[in-house]
DNA sequence: AATGAATGAGTCTTCATTCAT
DNA sequence: TATGAATGAAGACTCATTCAT
């Protein structure tokens, strides 16, 4: 169907018809303007109406492509997972310097790619509907957040054996310093929508790393 | 939007009209039920009817005490609220020794007062639905999230000033440290009911201390 | 429930209420409403709108009491088989007289209590449903055309033992004469109710047992 | 409604509109695929989707050749008119002996061109839609039912005439005779396809033309 | 002539809310 | 105070119909 390089490329137009670009395109619509709303109002207070006319298309239309309004849900989940694994990959790609410096970049990257994006909207809506859907909430655990703790514990890991870091709970320890990063995310999506009280997330993020690499404590290496 | 009078109640205890004798004398029951399946489900997934049943009574029942479903959703957070704050008075009122060992007993008593029980749940309501009920979060975040916040930042700066903590931004690192005790909360009440993987609290709780007082650097003074 | 002549009929009322007659009469009113539109207009083209209104209720009460459009179906189907089986019944309890004379008086009866009410409306019904609602079809077959052909088969047999009747394959003959007095039921809820041409029952009726006991020959016993 | 002129072309075969042509054309396959799943699950339970695939043409290739739903239910009643009376006429063609061997010849014909093909749905199906379709109800009632009755009418009145048959009310026997046979399709496309108990067809004429002729009586012309 | 993506009116179904008892 | 039958507005879903290609 994708068709690269091939001697039939010469027969294809080179300019896609209007139409054919829009079926494309569409479910990536479709799933976008269900995500801006899934995480806006909850999913059982999203209206098919509002998703579709927000991506443009009649209420109809939303059936060619999705079987149900809990397949949509289930869509969005899985679509937008793709490009947070992607970011996990690019993350773990190359890097140089000390663990903590690691850790330092991994999340700046996660904040570029992930937090600051629409797709930071997703934890807040998998814990919301993870009662109604858990098939979509274990999946979602499993697939992502299983996966960068593991990142996490492997950086954690080598920065002990370095000497770096305290011998620690891998396992917590990782939780741990996950929770002030999806507290953000999730925080940004809901309740710092509301009242007047809005973070400014990269304070934030650093306090968090300051946090983590040096505690509270004020004991220091003597000179 | 119909009672706007349910939320400033708070503030106007003095005179006791009619309804406001009926609403003190308003069956917890009612709002416990409530409370349980609106975490459990979310507020627009669960029925009056489920809530009826479950507290006993008829459907009707309820619009005895509540004039809306809206109502008595706003009802059960601030019924909620007070708890956590009855929680929070009787964690400042006596303390001795270090503000590190402040800390660990403040958090093992919130472990036992709300963590533990049913009231664990209002974070993941209250944030799951802060786009639809703006007003309860702002007033949430008030009454709960900004007082604990305080009462930490208070502590901390005490620690700051004994020479026992580092300087520190206080208001992101309250925040960041509240964090991870917001999120086990969360957890136990939506993924964490899903997946096969459950996290046990009290080590949760201690890896979230340690880290917290100590860090991951093993920088130590030298003896 | 009902409750003949106990010691407790003095503490009942005399006067049910009229929420409680309502409550018990209820489902009749609606099976009848949704007989009369089944028949009329099948089952697809029926909207429960309309039923609600026959029935004088609103849509949402017949949720009350049937859980489906096709629940509601299948209690028309059910509802309306017992009073056939009670004319059967009654028409099976005493008669004098030659099998002819039953048959004729038979006959009579159906039309009196099946054939000329709204009752008359089921066999087009569930022909029209069959093959969306199998269950249903072969319920009435074993229920209601089954039950009659048996009935039929042996006061056949009597008329063949008592030399009345030409020895004859009854299974088969039970069938071909029950088919013009299904189609007399069919036609009048059908095609009858369109063109001009509307059938006289009980002439129809009178040719078809003058056929059936005599055939059409004109061969006669010599005097 | 918006094509009344279907039914009526049949009265101005001699101008040829466009419309006409057209209409002519009109691609057998598709009035065969609706014709079976009318019959099937009835007019409105069949999907246009439905018909068009197993047609093996797209939906939309069906607006190129009826104007709505309605018009292909009304093609499919005229065209599947047409065999019959064309099989009428063939049954009327030349027969020899008595006018009992020619019921029994005209009975045989019908069952081989009419009631074990597709064309035996047809009544079943009008009578089904008689009340939503009553143009086409009563069309079918006079090109078809009556003219069949016509046609059985001449061959009682020759039987009485030559002494063969006793003498009766022609209307009525006609349609008294006719019931077994439209039942006979009727069943074949409802109930039979559901229950167990399926029809032997050729034993159920037979047996409809014993009785006919002979009756039940067993009064016999004394030797 | 043929396609099939898109539409939106129509219908079933749910459920918060009311009110007679 | 308590009930639960009744309501009707709202929303998910279907499918006949249209039309750009």
């Amino acid at each position: 169907m994708s068709n690269p390089a091939t001697i039939e490329v010469i027969s294809e137009p080179l300019v896609e018809s209007t139409r054919q670009r829009r079926k494309e395109a569409r479910p990536a619509e479709l799933t976008a303007a269900a995500l801006a709303l899934f995480v806006e109002k909850g999913f059982a207070a999203t209206r098919l109406d509002d998703i579709a006319s927000r991506a443009g298309v009649s209420k109809g239309t939303l059936y060619l492509y999705f079987d149900s309004k809990e397949a949509l849900f289930k869509a969005v989940v899985l679509e937008g997972i793709v490009p947070v694994l992607d970011a996990a990959d690019v993350i773990m790609a190359g890097f140089k310097g000390s663990n903590a410096e690691l850790m330092q970049q991994l999340l700046v990257m996660w904040w570029r790619l992930v937090g600051s994006t629409s797709l930071g909207g997703l934890p807040k809506l998998v814990i919301s509907e993870a009662r109604n859907f858990p098939e979509v909430a274990s999946f979602y655990q499993d697939a992502v957040i299983s996966r960068a703790r593991g990142l996490l514990k492997r950086v954690l890991q080598r920065g002990i054996d370095a000497g770096e870091f305290r011998p620690m709970n891998l396992e917590m320890s990782a939780d741990v310093l996950f929770a002030p990063i999806l507290m953000l995310a999730i925080r940004r999506h809901s309740v710092d929508l509301c009242g007047s009280t809005s973070t400014d997330p990269e304070l934030y993020l650093k306090t968090h790393m300051e946090l983590a690499l040096h505690g509270l404590s004020n004991n220091r290496l003597s000179p």
